[in-house]
DNA sequence: TATTAAATAATAATTGTTATTATTTAAACC
DNA sequence: GGTTTAAATAATAACAATTATTATTTAATA
């Protein structure tokens, strides 16, 4: 899925191996330390940078939780559950809510749609037992 | 739609009446600038305190948009749309998508459901056009 | 090879938010 | 009513995430 208008630095190819290898939804943060592994002399500006142009040109997803960004490579239509305690973040699969989301998405109008995000938000498991 | 167990302080009260009157989204800095107008000297971080507690206690919504909170005391089920251009919130209405998400919201495994939240984000016509 | 634009690194500045502490307010008890 | 106690507030310091700035480097184009 490569896009002819972009250029590939080693930087971003990087950081797109990092979010691909990633489980779960680094932040900023992580990231950065992440590919410092490699790059060691990467600028967190430039993190930042390409966070956002990546997100731009749709080869990966910002998720903003509780003020932090999060980026994920997963680009098939899922939600999110947010644990407002810890603050974990899974992906949650429902085809059926995908699909009314993005027929009610599509038919507001005045609006020209870019994407429609679900969270729910709550207490995970864990969290519940403490 | 009193709460027996709140303290109706002065500060809160104010905050509740701004929000009331408030059309639209207001960050933190808006409800302090319009609270400042009856409460002179209140602080920030009781504007802070204030709508987070008033937040958890269910008298008002939190939402954050692109890592900023923004407060609302519309307690029906609604989703929002949000300018990627300008930032503009506005609410919007799907009985049916408020509906299935609830369901679905409700059937989460190992999952304390507290709210769910569905954005649309995109471009508003008034961006579009320019 | 020279020119030009884009990307990067380093870091300063900004913004939204949280933490701290002293003071004020108000409820609860005698 | 006066005293004790806890909660709320004001003022401000501290912090963390993000954005802006600027000089340098890289790479595409002529």
């Amino acid at each position: 899925m490569k896009h002819a208008d972009i250029k590939y630095t080693n930087q971003r190819v990087e950081i797109l191996d990092f979010l691909g290898d990633f489980q779960g939804h680094p932040t900023v943060e992580d990231v950065y330390e992440g590919v410092r592994q490699k790059l060691t002399r990467i600028s967190k500006a430039t993190v930042y940078n390409n966070l956002k142009f990546l997100a731009e040109k749709g080869l990966i997803k910002e998720v903003n939780v509780k003020g932090v960004s999060r980026f994920e490579s997963n680009l098939m239509p899922h939600h999110h559950t947010i644990c407002i305690k810890c603050g974990e973040i899974k992906d949650y699969e429902s085809e059926q809510l995908s699909d009314l989301t993005m027929e009610v998405a599509e038919n507001i109008d005045d609006f020209t749609i870019r994407s429609a995000d679900v969270n729910f938000l709550g207490v995970c498991k864990k969290c519940m037992e403490e």
